[in-house]
DNA sequence: TAATGATTAATTGTTGACAATCATCCAAAG
DNA sequence: CTTTGGATGATTGTCAACAATTAATCATTA
């Protein structure tokens, strides 16, 4: 059994494909956190009604990229320090919570996946772009959440890596250094592979919290957090 | 500072009515899994226009408890065994990161907030019904979860926690015997308050994990988890 | 009998119009 | 100068009608 061919069409509604353009528009950075949203000027640019619209937002809304003030206005969420450190320690959570699942019942099948995007990421480490390493990085930590086999866990994680991609825009910087990863990352490896689940889930939340040491070390002084 | 009034009016609207609704009668097993939604039906029962009750349905189906198949029909979700598990380890994957977020920086607060929880406990186990002392037991896992400060992390399990009341509906049993509270809650509490992170995680997982084979051994044979 | 294709009823997807609400501005009073 | 009050424009909340799609039915055919 190799891999299947993947022939199923997948039908996209127009609030979908609304949805997805908002969605592309703010983590690009056009649209920039406390953004003014309003349905009927989506709605003008876009090409559908406001109702279509406004069921794109509301799918927004649940991935917290937008949010909705009663009869007042839609806009771009906001992004504070605070709000950085839940992005970062949820991210933490789910990928520790994955790796001590995947730990407790290590299949050979996930222990060549592991291995794999380990593979990659020591390639990658030697003379690729930052670009390069960074969606080797990303790849790595997706490996381990889509091996937990927890279609929650999973798409939690899709949704929380979005957020994720969108400090990363918003930040206005290039990707973050990521070196040593290999040295980083291979004793989460070793430990799930070898069935350590304890170790697993300390090392794998400890990697996501280090990650946020080292983009906020990088990140400019963006604004002062001042409303706490 | 004590507890503040709440003054404020927290007004909701009709889509958010209609979805308390329907919850409702979801969690309360008046509609059970599989059941057909239809729009137009609901609209009429609930006195609202379409529009309304497909925003209502939406927020639901961002909570998972339905399903939408495109330009064909609304439906309570299902029920099998391999969702129970997703349910019972994602809720084991955001105590776990709570209760090493609250360990790793524990105040003075925290610790009498833990403790208050795990006291109501003891005095539940004594003689208390048996609803009384799974309440008590929920509210020692939300304190937690709470104190770890992370607006994601509780939103997340307030989520989750309404699945798991929907399991506990839906299988048509009493509440779970929950017996040796104390015995099993305090060494979490002991953890978290020695600010001893990663044997808080440990146990809070466990203590997860430990309800889900409770609760599967009590649970009689509702139906074959076939579709694997 | 089993597969095929047209027919049709039921249901969701989408739209535009109207109602309810909010934020702003400005004048008047104290 | 500050506060109050009302008018006003902009924006979301709700609704009912129409279009697109699906699923079931049933005759037809090999």
């Amino acid at each position: 059994m190799s891999a299947k061919p993947q022939l199923k069409i997948v039908k996209r509604s127009m609030a979908e494909l609304a949805a997805d353009r908002i969605r592309a528009a703010i983590l690009s950075g056009a649209l920039p956190p406390s953004a003014r949203l309003v349905e009927a000027a989506l709605a003008e640019e876009i090409g559908v009604s406001r109702g279509t619209i406004r069921a794109a937002l509301s799918e927004l809304e649940r991935d917290r990229l937008v949010t909705c003030a009663r009869y007042s206005a839609w806009s771009v969420a906001t992004l504070d320090a605070q709000r950085l450190w839940e992005i970062y320690t949820m991210r933490a959570t789910i990928e520790s919570g994955a790796a001590r699942l995947v730990a407790q019942h290590v299949s050979d099948d996930d222990v060549r996946a592991i291995r794999a995007a380990e593979k990659k990421l020591d390639a990658a480490e030697r003379g690729a772009k930052a670009a390069e390493r960074l969606a080797c990085d990303l790849d790595f930590h997706t490996t381990i959440v889509q091996r937990s086999g927890n279609r929650l866990l999973i798409d939690a994680y899709a949704s929380i890596m979005d957020q994720v991609r969108w400090v990363y825009a918003v930040s206005e910087r290039r990707s973050p250094a990521r070196i040593d990863l290999v040295a980083w990352h291979a004793p989460l490896a070793d430990a799930i592979c070898r069935g350590d689940a304890d170790e697993a889930a300390k090392l794998a939340f400890d990697l996501c919290l280090r990650s946020l040491d080292d983009d906020l070390r990088e990140a400019a002084p963006t604004q002062d957090g001042g409303t706490a």
